[in-house]
Parts: C-alpha cells; sequence; structure tokens
DNA sequence: AAATATTTTTAGATTTGTCTAAATTTATTT
DNA sequence: AAATAAATTTAGACAAATCTAAAAATATTT
C-alpha cells in the first residue's frame, strides 16, 4: 500500500521531472514544492526507494521508477478527472478546483475513477487543457505552442494554460481569456515583451511576458 | 482542526448512540465498532473531550457535545449525498458504495458539498433510504414501520433498510427487494416469526425475521 | 459484603511523518 | 587546489495514532 502523502511526494517528483531540464531532481526542490524541510524529504526518499518507487543514490538526486511513473500518471488521471467533473458538472470556476481535486485524487477505488470517466464522456483535456491519461496511462499529445513564441499576424485557440494558480487564472478571467477563447497577435514590444493581442476578434489587449510564456495555443493561421 | 481519524470516532460514538438504547457510549463498544482497542479509544475520548467535541467522564462513558453532534450530522450529509451520486450518476449498485462513501465524506469544502447537493436535486434520502441532513443539519422524519411489526393482510413500500453491509443487502437484491418494492404480508409463521410476503403483486418469498427486522415500510394498506 | 468478572484506564513501546541543528558531501569561487 | 558556499544527509527529538500488558475502577455473583 502506497500512504497519501507518499502519493503527494510521487506527484512532486513527477511535477519538478516535467517542468525543469535535468533528469534527476534535487530534495530541496521536492522540500521547496512540498513546503517542508530537506531533512524530511531526505527520509521520505529513503522509504520511496525502499518500495522501489524512484531511483534514488545518495547526494545525487531522484527519478520516478517505472512503477513510481505508473502511479504518478493514476494520481494525474484522478485529479483531472476530478476537476473535469468539478467544472463541468458542479460549475465551478477553472480557478476554484485545485485544492478540492488534489484531495480527491487520493480516494482508493479503480472502479469509480473509470465510471467516473465514462460518465463525463472519456475527456481527454481537463479544464485547464492538460491531457487526462486514459486508463492505460496513455496521454494524448497535442499540437501546442506558447503564446510568447507566436509572430505578430498570426492567430490561435487558447488550449491549456502552463500555470494554475488562483491568482493567474484569475487575471485571465479579468482579461477575458479562457479555454477556447481566440487570439490574434497584432503587436509585439520588444522593450519587455509585451504583445498585443485581438480576443475573440473584438477587444484588443496588452499582456505581459509573464503571461504570455504561460498560455498554450493551437494555431489556426 | 479536526482530523480524519477523529472524524470516524465522532461517527462511531453517534452511529453506537443512534442503534443503542443507553444514552452514553461504552469505550469498549466504541474499539468493537472502529476494530481497535479500548486503550486507543481512550486515548482518543480523552483528545476529543480536550476539542469539547464530546462529553467524557472517566469510567463512566461518553456522549456527543452539541458541537459534536453538528459534527455528525455533517459527515452524515455529505456520506449520503456521496452514496446518492455513486448510484443515481455513477450507476454503482446499493450494496457497492459504502466503502467510497466512507473516504469521500472526508473531503473538506462546504461548498463542495452544497453544490453535489443541489446537482442531485437536494434529495431527502440516500440509496438505502436513510434521511439527508439539509444544510443546517435538519433531518426529514419519515413515517415508517418495521416488516417484523406488521399484521398479516397489510402491505407497504419498501423505503430504508437498517442494515447496510454487503451481504444484507445481496441478498436483498436476490429476493427481488430493493427501494420502493411493494410487499405484502400474507402469512406469518409464529415458530420462527418468518413471513411470507408477495412482491411487487406477483411472486411470493418467504423471509427469515433477521431479514423482517432490518426492512422500513411505508404503509399503504 | 467478599470474591470474581468485566470494563476502563495507565504505562510504556511502536510507526509515520515531521522538525532543528550539526555533520557531510558536492559545487563554485578565488 | 584550497577556501568558501550550497546542497544533502544524519542524529536526535516530537506529535499523532496505535498497540500490549498491567493496574485500577466498576459491576456482578455468590
Amino acid at each position: 500500500m502506497i500512504t497519501s502523502t507518499e502519493e503527494d511526494y510521487i506527484k512532486a517528483i513527477f511535477n519538478i521531472s516535467q517542468s525543469g531540464k535535468r533528469e534527476l531532481v534535487g530534495t530541496n526542490q521536492i522540500a521547496e514544492r512540498m513546503s517542508t524541510t530537506a531533512a524530511s524529504v531526505t527520509d521520505m526518499l529513503r522509504k520511496l526507494n525502499h518500495k522501489e518507487l524512484i531511483v534514488y543514490e545518495k547526494y545525487k538526486g531522484v527519478k520516478l521508477s517505472p512503477m513510481g511513473t505508473m502511479q504518478a500518471m493514476s494520481l494525474l488521471r484522478k485529479h483531472r478527472l476530478w476537476e473535469s467533473f468539478l467544472v463541468e458538472k458542479l460549475d465551478f470556476a477553472w480557478d476554484e478546483v485545485h485544492d478540492i481535486a488534489e484531495q480527491l485524487e487520493h480516494i482508493q477505488s479503480n472502479d469509480l475513477v473509470n465510471r467516473l470517466d465514462k460518465y463525463l464522456g472519456y475527456p481527454k483535456f481537463d479544464p485547464h487543457g492538460d491531457p487526462i491519461p486514459d486508463a492505460q496511462g496513455t496521454i494524448t499529445i497535442r499540437n501546442q505552442i506558447v503564446l510568447s513564441t507566436m509572430e505578430v499576424g498570426n492567430g490561435g485557440l487558447v488550449v491549456g494554460v502552463k500555470k494554475h494558480d488562483k491568482d493567474f487564472l484569475n487575471h485571465l478571467n479579468q482579461v477575458g481569456i479562457n479555454i477556447g477563447t481566440e487570439l490574434e497577435l497584432t503587436h509585439k514590444y520588444p522593450y519587455d515583451q509585451s504583445i498585443k493581442v485581438k480576443i475573440d476578434n473584438s477587444e484588443e489587449a496588452l499582456l505581459s511576458s509573464e503571461v504570455c510564456e504561460n498560455i498554450y495555443l493551437k494555431k489556426i493561421r
């Protein structure tokens, strides 16, 4: 059996691994993400290593084992299906669901997850545009580009966001950007990498580079 | 904050209190229900007493404080709403949902519970016929009698069951009894208190006293 | 009412996950 | 390459929840 705390560590390692460039994840990185101390992380790494969920060498760093990766996929699947449920069925906003899904993902029952999946119509992406692993752990890859790398004159549909915190999502709500919103890049300001976009073919808005680096688009022109 | 384990104890005390006759609940009773030792229970009772969730006197027994009762109601509400969700929306059978609801009831979010309630259409009873407390903790009382106390010639609709374990519910499935089933008492065998019933005005079945004592009916004749 | 049985509590240990402070190893400067 | 800085691990302690075995309180028999 894997405890709820162990699951949290597995997820943290997976997430850091995804976002970072290096293969191995450091103790301090995990400590920071989990809001705990490096000493606690070391203790847990020894435990996870013993359970063969990670590959761990003292002082070198850590990565998920195949079994650990499977666990991470299962958690991701549960988290994203629950987020979809909360938004689609219970009318939560996309910036309100993270903390609740964080709890729901620890519920143990494969039957439950698979029935939820069916009930939602086997969605491929969650409310933030992140791919949902299927029952086999397979993820659908989407052709997407980061808004900050797009050329002036081109446009696309918002399909996802890189950051998930309330403040960022709330800001997008205020500007009028959501999953499915159409954006056309009308201007680039080289000075601070901010850009001007036309939203859904009507109003224009100025977006900081901070914002542009965290929006995924599917190009349409 | 109240921990998930504390919640389990609160629920156990509430349930024993409901089913039993005495006002005060004993340490051993709790230990048995929670599948733990009396020593562990004593430790926890001291803790719950300190948090003023129970009224506790050494060696005398224990009962819920007003705050503890509120907590129990909140847990009951969550448990029964989740059971309703699992059966109504995810097509689980009524004998499969208990263990999953046991986990789901610990999810912390009032907003979630209330939205779930709304999504389900503010149900008053769960799939086992148990009343669901509303957001204020109020319970709808239903006019029901236990099958074993009914007179020959009378009939009614099954509105609930006293026991919730898989084996009992499974047996009812096999006999063809469910919530909403119509039963007419055609015979009583004084020897062992078993009875004969006509199910939905067609086949007859013989029910043991064990079974009759755990079925609630709404009388229709 | 004394003896016995039952229930409940205490004492002391264990496990899980955490912490601080100190020691060790690895990385970076100079 | 030696010195300094940063990252990581160890040592030892703590809180929560549990356990077994023994002691104390209450209930029941005789």
